[in-house]
DNA sequence: CTGAAAGCGCTTACAG
DNA sequence: CTGAAAGCGCTTACAG
């Protein structure tokens, strides 16, 4: 004897419930929970009846039911707090983005999209974090200083960065490529093809990426009894158009330079149309070197030589450590290796 | 008298519930849910009191107890069920993205990013969606035919796509460019520059972009009295790999070509470097125009001449529209104009 | 204009 | 191994 249930899942306004599937199976709606959770002490023929149930009812399980009763969402957000522009001109952002969502996808977690670029959408996105609609934050390109982060520290929300926070290295797990050491290499390959005036474009100096792939370049120069000259370091914000501005600025105060090192193949990118307006020939005259290797440097002309750093590790890491924040564990900072790759505006 | 209440929002497992917020105010909490709703009834000393309560007490709405109660998710997915590497290489999908992210905020939405590329994540998004996370789906660059479609039809999950669906018109509302018309607008500016032998690359055709764009083409190579040769019409897949294979079939089987005209950007790009690579001087020898204006156009060298569709409205047109699918109105399409950007592949 | 009560669909100790 | 019961934190008619 079966109780008749609805048998179009998904449509009209009756959905099958966790009660329908119990009455179905003849058995408590406590049993199904538990078939449900996977969880033990479920005899083998309560089980089998319940999943028969499940699959004749068409039951799915109310995510927000699940969710009250539990106090976990199975969501995590994915803040990105740079300006727009970035998040179209570079494609590390899309391939992070897609790593994640891959990692997240395997463990059955949803991937909820912030982007926090104006007053009025941090605001938003603090509000939604601080209501506990996600039981994590995945932080994208953080700059230290920033007060959205602060007050997601305080409100004590499970956060992972892409990258160290700057002055919260104590309280954000974050996961970073090497930094330090891809810089170093990129300016040893650079040294090894016997330039000596080389310069450098940085990232912001208030994300650990800027620091540290500028200390990277300071070091290797260092080394080799090189002085580190101040009118070959200019600074830019990762993007095509400040890479153009600082090309230009290097020009101008060293026009003698042999050799540039962007800090992101972006900026890279916009080094190059400057340099072929000034009549400088590359690589020949000037060697340049980007950072990232997202997809960018291989298209353009020349080809762009870079420091690779492997985007699906990083997201893949940043999701097992959210775990572990979420479930409790104590931030730690994961480094992942980089490798040089030889192209075109710098050949081996 | 006041109750006392946790005073650190968000930190400590006891959150201030409805029920705090009542005591605190002096009244009953179906008053504080009607003041959280912003209904009507409710005096200005009870509005007065509920608001200071909630401050003082830091009170924010549990989202899963009220969708619970409302069957409402306020969220929706953007479902991406393009091949993974469009994402990165063509910045319509990120442009189109953060339009969406900006209208669903304006209006207090969630943004769920669903990518749908692999069989198991299909399976995962149709899981999900008929879960009823969302309460919509906005669907991105859809192919007829594709089974998820029909499944999420017949689930009767309220849907809005980016270009019509072919053989679902009259299911799935749309918000397209006009894209006849911006293909006619490219071709007529080729036939007006002198151009005869006029190629193209077109998408794919299970897409109403794929399909529209080279009747557009063939329309104004008819009305010219010019033949539509087969031999200068060759398949793409949208991607800029897939311009070049194609730009490479046409100059084996066109070589007499003097304009191409690409029905993506990303295929435009990726036809350049064959017709350098072929001696052919762009735009001399051969005009080429693409289709999108996303971003990628402009870094081009050297910049496309293309058929700029207006993303920006195109976003917030899919959104307004979900709404009007999620309260039941009946699906309809919508078509925004397009306009022809001069640049150096195919100048004035 | 306001409150008491039922209900949304689950999970989880707690007894058996 | 299983069921009855309480509870998660809201919203929404329904009476007043």
């Amino acid at each position: 004897m079966v109780t008749s249930v609805p048998t179009t899942p998904g449509t009209g306004p009756k959905r099958p419930t966790i009660r329908d599937v119990a009455s179905v199976a003849g058995v408590s709606y406590a049993t199904v929970s538990r078939v449900l959770n996977g969880r033990e002490w479920v005899s083998p023929e309560a089980l089998k009846a319940v999943q028969d149930a499940i699959a004749r009812t068409g039951y799915r399980a109310n995510p927000h039911a699940r969710s009250l009763a539990t106090g976990r969402s199975d969501s995590v957000a994915f803040l990105l707090t740079e300006p727009q522009h970035l998040l179209f001109e570079d494609p590390n952002f899309s391939v992070l983005l897609r790593g994640v969502a891959q990692a997240l996808s395997d463990r059955e977690l949803t991937l909820i999209l912030m982007i926090a670029a104006s007053n009025r959408e941090r605001r938003r996105a603090l509000a939604y974090l601080g209501g506990r609609h996600v039981d994590g934050v995945l932080l994208v390109s953080p700059h230290s200083g920033d007060p959205l982060l602060d007050q997601l520290v305080r409100a004590g929300i499970p956060i992972v960065a892409c990258g160290r926070v700057l002055g919260h290295e104590q309280h954000i797990s974050s996961v970073a490529a090497d930094d330090r050491g891809g810089a170093r290499a990129a300016v040893e390959h650079l040294i090894a093809a016997g330039r000596r005036r080389i310069a450098t474009i940085t990232g912001p100096q208030d994300t650990s990426g800027g620091v540290d792939r500028l200390q990277g370049y300071v070091e290797v120069l260092t080394a080799h009894g090189l002085t580190v000259d101040p009118s070959l370091v200019v600074h830019g914000d990762w993007s095509r158009e400040s890479g153009s501005a600082a090309m230009r600025t290097l020009l101008h105060q060293a026009p003698d330079l042999d050799a540039v090192f962007a800090a992101s193949d972006a900026m890279g990118a916009g080094s190059l149309p400057v340099l072929r307006a000034a009549g400088r020939v590359v690589p020949d005259d000037v060697r340049v070197v980007g950072f990232d290797d997202s997809g960018l440097a291989a298209t353009l002309d020349p080809p762009l030589t870079t420091v690779r750093q492997p985007l699906d590790r990083i997201s893949e890491e940043m999701v097992r450590l959210l775990l572990d924040v979420i479930a409790g564990r104590t931030p730690v900072s994961v480094t992942v290796p980089t490798t040089v790759v030889v192209r075109g505006s710098s050949p081996a």
